[in-house]
DNA sequence: CATGAATGGTTTCATTTGTAACTATTTTGC
DNA sequence: GCAAAATAGTTACAAATGAAACCATTCATG
């Protein structure tokens, strides 16, 4: 405490919440340029595939309440990949509002495409990290998104 | 190993760059929104006073070498502040493309109102976490900072 | 069973952001 | 000392994003 005023300058580049937001944003770009380049998808298009690949049939308004996207956001990825034949659509028998959304044999072929993509952009990212290190981070993680958002349940 | 097809699926919510990227959107929005309903600054207006706060009579590329901005959002937040009468201008003698960057009295005066502001923000979040896992953190950050660009210095 | 509130999802419009081209000035190489 | 390349910064335009209004349908209430 050497300064009695209270104005210690900051120094932005050690300001955690600036590095985190950089560093996030880095590897957000690197991943959405990947997933361009390669197959035409943006980041949100991705996520939409990856909640439907993992559990199918779920609806546009499930998959805003289990993600962090907003549903503006989610149903201009799913339009998108419907466009682009990935996606498909079938609008519930009980309730004509919401529809079950699936995978197309297409929309398939390329989320195993990308899954071990995504696992190696994993492992290269812990292999920068001990063993231990990795599992802090991830303990870590949680305990500040539990802070940051303790509304909405992580999935 | 229970998946002999390599196609383990993928589950999102669990992805550390995914929920990386959603706590750091999360943080980064929160903040954002305070300095622009106390300040009306953007953060990015933030940012540059920040960078200038700390050493005055820096240039607009000073600031884009020495931070993750780019030029543009540099030279956007520089026009917004002098407008604002927080920040001025003096073109450099030896060199008229560059002119170095001051804050004004105004904008010294909510730069100091600023910094405790954001030391109460990074207190919030060590709080959270174990004071290992504040140092945890820190160190894990720099490890992936420096691989995730390693051409740009850190500071 | 009709009316108002709620829900699922889309559209519209304003703002933000990114890319590329541009101006002005300075530096480099001959 | 002059043309070509480089640098500082801005402008113009396209694409991405967010907020609010908006349909259509279903649910809840009297």
């Amino acid at each position: 405490m050497a300064d009695t005023t209270g104005n210690t300058t900051l120094r932005l580049g050690d300001f955690l919440p600036y590095r985190f937001s950089v560093l996030s944003n880095t590897i957000s770009k690197q991943i959405a340029s990947r997933y361009q380049t390669d197959f035409g998808l943006t980041l949100w298009q991705w996520r939409v595939m990856a909640v439907i690949g993992e559990r199918t049939g779920l609806s546009a308004s499930d998959i805003v309440s289990l993600t962090a996207m907003d549903k503006v956001a989610v149903s201009r990825a799913v339009t998108g990949l419907i466009e682009q034949g990935r996606l498909e659509r079938v609008t519930a028998a009980a309730d004509a509002r919401r529809s079950y959304l699936h995978l197309t044999a297409a929309g398939q072929d390329i989320y195993d495409k990308i899954v071990p993509l995504a696992q190696a952009e994993l492992d290269r990212i812990a292999a920068t990290l001990s063993e231990t290190e990795f599992e802090q981070l991830n303990q870590i993680l949680t305990k500040l998104a539990e802070q940051a958002s303790p509304d909405r349940p992580l999935w």
